[in-house]
DNA sequence: GAGCGAAACGAGGAT
DNA sequence: CGTTTCGCTC
């Protein structure tokens, strides 16, 4: 693609006002926001701070800011381009005071969240028994996206007032610890400006024109955002194709795309339907799939590319040989790994894959799963760290009151915790008075205060002292290393080394002029795993369809085409899930250029479990036989995909998707199943909510006939 | 309070 | 199956 096509033209060139542009995948999108930014700058003579740019991940931007640079031939670029999350970053700095909230505050992940929670949970008792930490927090977090507040109304249903009572514990607990959430970011933004106009007017007069990118996965807070943001000068430009809107667990609506133009009045809509990236067999499946669902705006996209090999179809006899396939496949091939992608639907699968490629010598970077971020010892020191430069962060310092050991357990810890339950106080302040309380030992309390000062001298260090040299002086403090090394004889090396890297960004972000140690921790918790990820390394990419969104490969190998896997067991139950789950196959369909490879197991070993049979994905029968090669051992005969109400098993009726009562625990659905016969286990989520796992042949299940949905 | 083995729990996608 | 919590002993 060397020049602009019409429609992509007319995109770039039209005049002021709103603007909603349906780009179809690997049409260009991102190459039409640079080119609009760069008409704007280079042509109408609009000064770079005017113009705002928001993305979903910092990979995406991070593409954009290089390119729009390029194109107007500076180093660095003066537009604001970055990701909704951090511009709420970015703004809040400046602005959380006027919330009344401390301008020191951190950023609490999904591990922090997820404790704070736990804890909640406890201390409620009666109140909120039985309910999960997890689904408590995502109905909190829904309510969140949704820009709700957490009033307690009377409320009819119980089980919502229980949820109700640990939105507002959170929240009041959140504020408390100076912390705010990954939601937090966008919804204290909007909030803000809802509640003072006048900033409102200051940011939304500053940005003449406003692009979002990945508009269909906007959610309500980003919603109004864009609304805020564009009501002075109405110059808002949104890209976006409703056929790959994959949030909505992450309350993404895809509303806002579908109802832009009555949002935004006199919005002008351009469509880029051809498609730059697939060759033609790749873009006619993913075509006819996606072509099945309801719930869109309607578009064809065609291929620049004619001619190509037709899309194969490998079915495996388990999930071993699936990756096996893979691998050898690649080796048969020549491909070159750099230019490979292996996608699926869950992390768990990857595993499989690395043994195979390892097996091969192949090169390969996994994406996603277990994160840096998500180690234990980096966890730890992260802890640390915050709460030098937020000592109201009782979550971080419940993580690292007692690691290493100090001799301050359990029995210490709940006395501080009534201390300052009953005098609403941080625990840090509690524990800083310990000496006037005589309830606990001498010891304790000496170990209470060595802690103490050891978070008083370094959040002294902190503030004039550079990140890394801040840390040094904490492993060497804790004896970190020393722990490391005591705790875990097998793996200590691997740990200690996550250590050492953690200790070499600290210094990296120093020398970069760096920004302080408060600064430093915000910005890594909006690090994404795909940053990480160095597209010209010569190795096999691994990851999930998800991260897979924006980026393309020339060969993509799609695992697991199975019903239960893709589309995931748990959207079974719902159509418009299952719309959710084509469109994700979609996506992963077409990050592909010259090749693509669908693959599905019969048999796949299930947690725990022995193997169980599987079906071939209903996306698989969705793609036109005559475009599809099957390779290997397929055979499709008796395999291809029914209508799910159709399908038998020997399992009794019980089955993925299968509706059940149980005298217990009420109606629900059947999530998974493993074993066979007597030994036949099925997990069942149930209508309050909760899950289950059974041995079938004792428990008393009944199914339920004729029920598609709750 | 620490350390260890046993039992229980939970497994979708991620800024 | 892997990880976290529990419960016992020292």
């Amino acid at each position: 693609m060397t020049t602009l096509n019409t429609a992509q033209k007319e995109a770039v060139l039209h005049g002021d006002g709103p603007s909603l542009v349906l780009a179809g995948a690997g049409s260009g999108k991102t190459r039409v926001i640079v080119e609009r930014i760069a008409h704007l700058v280079a042509d109408q003579g609009v000064d770079q701070r005017n113009i705002l740019a928001l993305t979903f991940t910092n990979k995406a931007a991070e593409e954009m800011r290089t390119r729009v640079a390029a194109r107007l031939g500076v180093e660095k670029i003066g537009c604001w381009l970055g990701t909704f999350h951090s511009f709420g970053l970015y703004i809040l700095r400046r602005e959380i005071d006027k919330l009344g909230r401390p301008k020191a505050f951190t950023i609490f992940d999904d591990a922090d969240q997820l404790s704070l929670m736990k804890k909640l949970i406890k201390d409620a008792g009666n109140q909120a028994a039985n309910i999960s930490p997890r689904d408590a927090l995502s109905w909190v977090s829904r309510q969140k996206q949704d820009v709700a507040e957490p009033d307690l109304g009377p409320q009819s249903i119980p089980l919502e007032n229980a949820y109700r009572l640990l939105w507002q514990k959170y929240h009041a607990a959140l504020e408390r610890a100076g912390g705010v959430d990954f939601d937090d970011l966008l919804v204290l933004t909007a909030r803000l400006f809802e509640q003072h106009p006048e900033v409102r007017q200051r940011y939304a007069d500053r940005y003449r024109y406003v692009m979002i990118d990945e508009y269909q996965d906007t959610n309500r807070a980003q919603y109004l955002l864009a609304r805020h943001l564009s009501s002075v000068h109405a110059n808002i430009f949104v890209v976006g194709d409703e056929d790959q809107s994959i949030y909505s667990w992450r309350g993404a609506t895809i509303r806002n795309i579908l109802d832009f133009e009555q949002d935004f009045p006199n919005a002008r809509v351009f469509r880029l339907e051809q498609n730059y990236r697939s060759m033609e067999p790749i873009l006619k499946a993913a075509n006819a799939v996606v072509a099945r669902n309801k719930s869109r705006l309607g578009k064809t996209l065609w291929s620049s590319h004619p001619g190509g090999d037709p899309v194969r179809l490998y079915d495996a006899a388990d999930a071993e040989a699936e990756a096996r396939f893979v691998a050898d496949d690649i080796v048969e091939k020549k491909l070159s790994p750099g230019q490979v992608a292996v996608l699926f639907r869950t992390n768990g699968q990857v595993r499989l894959v690395e043994e195979s490629l390892r097996r091969k010598g192949l090169a390969y970077v996994v994406i996603g799963g277990v994160r840096f971020y998500g180690r234990k010892e980096i966890k730890d020191v992260l802890a640390y760290l915050r709460l030098l430069v937020n000592p109201a962060d009782d979550v971080s310092l419940r993580r690292v009151l007692n690691v290493p050991a100090r001799g301050i357990g359990a029995t210490s810890q709940d006395t501080l915790e009534a201390y300052a339950l009953q005098r609403q106080q941080t625990l840090l302040d509690v524990m800083r008075e310990v000496d006037l309380d005589q309830s606990l030992t001498g010891r304790a309390r000496h170990a209470i205060l060595d802690f103490v000062h050891l978070i008083d001298d370094l959040s002294l260090m902190a503030k004039t002292e550079p990140v890394a040299t801040v840390l040094d002086a904490l492993l060497e403090r804790t004896k970190y290393r020393e722990f490391v090394q005591q705790a875990d004889e097998k793996d200590y090396r691997t740990r200690l080394e996550m250590v050492d890297e953690f200790q070499a960004a600290c210094a990296q972000y120093d020398a970069k002029g760096g920004g302080g140690l408060l600064a430093f921790l915000q910005e890594l918790s909006l690090l994404s795993d795909v940053d990480q990820w160095d597209p010209s390394m010569p190795a096999v990419t691994l990851m999930t369809c998800h991260s897979a969104k924006g980026l393309e490969f020339d060969h993509v190998y799609l695992l697991g085409l199975e019903e239960g896997l893709l589309p995931h067991a748990s959207a079974l139950e719902s159509e418009d899930e299952i719309e959710e789950e084509r469109r994700l196959c979609y996506v992963a369909m077409t990050r592909a250029r010259k090749s693509l490879t669908l693959c599905a197991a019969r048999s796949r070993m299930t947690y725990g479990g022995g193997p169980a049979d599987r079906q071939i994905s209903r996306f698989v029968g969705e793609v036109p036989r005559d475009q599809l090669q099957l390779v290997g051992t397929a055979n499709l005969g008796g395999r291809q995909a029914q209508p799910a109400a159709d399908r038998v098993t020997s399992s009794g009726g019980i089955k993925l998707g299968t509706r059940v009562w149980h005298a217990q625990f009420g109606k629900g659905t059947v999530m998974y199943t493993s074993g066979s016969g007597a030994k036949l286990r099925a997990k069942i989520r149930f209508e309050s909510g909760r899950s289950r796992d059974f041995m079938v042949a004792m428990t008393p299940l009944k199914v339920l006939d004729g029920e598609k949905k709750r």
